[in-house]
DNA sequence: GTCTATATCGCGATAGAC
DNA sequence: GTCTATCGCGATATAGAC
């Protein structure tokens, strides 16, 4: 329980202005002024307002943005349980609040940002298949499932948790009720399992 | 082929510049300058910036943004040939170039418009949601899949298109080709339906 | 319906006193 | 490290001549 830093109160102030009115928009005056400081004081602490982002854009990823890759060898003998548990902490993510706002910067700002969507296909997407092709391919070797494409598999099924996200993204920023879609999470993974189980 | 007037070519140009710069960005000056025109030339086609946008969100949701509403009824009972065609009417739209610019505006906009979301919800999601759920229980009755909950397997099976639409509008922003996720409409046609069918 | 010229504003950023 | 003051720019928009 630290106090904040003025550079640190800046990078918070930056990070909510941001997620709410997209980077042009949230401008240094705006974030000054959220701060409690003028916008000449603020350049103290950042050489000038894209180093403010870029920083902010190191949290992104660095973030548990997905899930936290386990022993998947193991887990994965436990079949529906995995998923399962992949699931949840997916969930934990998306209702995090410092998550949800770093999900909504990515949202708003990756078509402006190349490197913004690199990172997306790797860290975010590319990661995940990964992650769960192992799975399932340890779960086709026992039997567990049924015999199909691994990475198909990952794909059909990350796309669902993708789009759960976008949606609970959108309802929180009305703050609409997002009860509905938090138990989608559950119909998911007992949809998905009927469907590939042996 | 009508030559199109100054207003069409305003809106076209506006089009063009707010699906790659966002709203806030794409400035006055650059659309009378695509266009060919003076700033204040523009004022004599709309009374302002916002007018424009609000034309252009007119098209958003007038374009077939998923699909067709036929006879499903009728095409239900033909069982997994009606997702495939269902599929291959969102995947049309998914590549038709004017509807990939509007998808791409609506992503691009879906945070600084309420209106935006909620007919995101309306004539995307639901819409689509209601007609898969007419067709897969028609289904269930006729014996054609498992018994499940409809509603939730519209949403386990739009989520998908989804995500591959947002996957192809991130790649093709950059140029890079979608030939692999070409294919993964099919695939999830394919995937879905040997988890659904008895 | 287009032009030139101009008004007004908010933006990012800097200089220099304290 | 913060302040006041200011600069230069690009934005939306308007007035009025042609």
């Amino acid at each position: 329980m630290s106090p904040l830093s003025t550079k640190e109160k800046i990078k918070l102030a930056a990070k909510k202005l941001i997620s709410e009115l997209g980077y042009k928009s949230a401008s240094v005056r705006k974030i000054a002024s959220d701060v409690g400081i003028r916008e000449s004081a603020l350049y103290n602490h950042y050489t000038n307002k894209e180093e403010i982002f870029l920083d902010i854009l190191q949290d992104i990823f660095a973030s548990p943005f997905s899930t936290s890759t386990q022993n998947v060898k193991e887990d994965a003998l436990k079949g529906k349980l995995f998923l399962h548990r992949f699931v949840t902490q997916y969930k934990l993510v998306s209702f995090d609040k410092e998550s949800e706002i770093l999900f909504r910067i990515l949202l708003l700002e990756i078509f402006s940002n190349k490197g913004l969507r690199e990172r997306f296909f790797e860290d975010f997407h590319n990661k995940n298949i990964k992650v769960l092709s192992e799975a399932f391919f340890i779960m086709m070797q026992n039997n567990l499932i049924r015999s199909s494409d691994p990475m198909t598999m990952s794909y059909e099924f990350i796309s669902t948790l993708f789009y759960i996200r976008f949606q609970i993204t959108l309802l929180r920023f009305d703050s609409i009720s997002t009860t509905n879609l938090s138990t989608q999470f559950e119909k998911h993974v007992d949809f998905f399992w009927e469907g590939i189980k042996v």
